[in-house]
DNA sequence: AACTATCGATAGTGAAACTATCAACCTTAG
DNA sequence: CTAAGGTTGATAGTTTCACTATCGATAGTT
């Protein structure tokens, strides 16, 4: 396969292609002559993935350079895996979050039975979401978190379980990183229709008809 | 209040503050003079507000703005504020889904009692989602959508709860903005925080040494 | 009077994610 | 066999975004 045809079959502009290869996201086809070389299904693959992670997940092309790094690497056990693709979704906090937010973090995951190792990415993320409520004088908008963290603990069950339920090594490391990289895009698409959904319930006779304005 | 004390008290340099009032998320300050603006509380609250949202929520500052708008129209209802919020972090979805994701994610509304109007952003999106599981290849992921709608239940009914509580209407439309922008966000850093404890309840003895390398 | 701060306007910067161009060089239809 | 067209890596250019810097005019401060 060239690469106007990997191109075409994987909905990318060549050049695009080539930059990928450049970074390191898709690995250089075989070369077989000065200007040709050949490239296979894995391809098609990749750049698929590559596209919905992009996408449909918003990660960066350096993000996902990293996770995809993860999954080739075979030697990588499934936990250290789960480490990376947190990663995504979680551009380097830079204040750290305060003590107090910190403390009602860990409080929720005693509650809740959760015991991770200290770095874990989501717990600087969370408790920086409850500074800036702090920030902006709205402390009482962290009352949702038990709640909030109810719902995390169902959606991770649901998450492990397709894990488990995807067959070999690399079929696992896939769901890893593509349930937690999509998987936040899901939920924040339900979370909406959900939302819309309650206040309609709540308040039948809210206006809405602003929103008819969809097409600009 | 002069620009470089609202500049200190906000924590944003002069510059950002007048690009900001350039862009019209910042109401202008009362001029009184040819060189002398006076700025007020009501400017550094919103400073603090449009950080929250671009660092801790990651909307673009356009997407603020329209936000903000949103919240300093007095006639708006809320239910079409909440539209409004919705569009954050729901960047126009370009190819538009498959009737069979779409179905699948009406399917899932119709299990839940939920209702909503049709145009409502969070379908495209995980309509969306379920597509990219589709052209990865792994169709199987889709399989979590149920429990993924439960937990978006609980935290949508979390959110409409915390609106109703904050009082008069500016402060519930703020909580409907707030809450959604970061509520995203506090959601993702809770599940990695549920992944991760699931994953250490079910494979006991995955190494996690390579998650050691957080300074980088 | 000297110094510093501020004003709006405009230009410049740096990162990110592509996109275009290039000259050299294969491949293949006619 | 040859001409048209596709392919190669390298490199330069483009666009968007979110600021950041500079400017000349002027105003308050010591």
């Amino acid at each position: 396969m060239k690469i106007s045809q990997l191109s075409q079959a994987a909905g990318v502009s060549p050049a695009t292609v080539k930059y990928y290869t450049r970074e390191g996201l898709v690995p250089a086809g075989k070369r077989t002559g000065y200007n040709q070389t050949e490239y296979d299904d894995g391809h098609v693959a990749r750049l698929r993935l590559i596209r919905a992670l992009i996408e449909v997940g918003s990660l960066s092309v350096a993000t996902t350079r990293d996770i995809l790094k993860a999954i080739d690497d075979p030697q990588l056990p499934l936990g250290a895996l789960l480490g990376e693709a947190q990663k995504a979704g979680t551009q380097e906090r830079q204040g750290n979050p305060s003590d107090r937010s910190m403390a009602r973090v860990e409080s929720v995951m005693q509650a809740r039975g959760w015991k991770t190792h200290p770095g874990n990415p989501g717990i600087q993320l969370a408790a920086g979401v409850l500074d800036a409520y702090d920030s902006i004088g709205r402390p009482d908008l962290a009352d949702t978190l038990p709640r909030y963290a109810e719902a995390a603990d169902i959606v991770a069950k649901a998450d492990l379980d397709a894990v488990e339920r995807s067959g070999d090594r690399d079929r696992m490391a896939e769901a890893v990183i593509v349930g937690t990289a999509l998987g936040d895009t899901l939920l924040a698409g339900l979370r909406r229709i959900a939302q819309e959904s309650q206040s309609v319930r709540r308040y039948p006779h809210a206006a809405r008809n602003s929103q008819e304005r969809e097409a600009r």
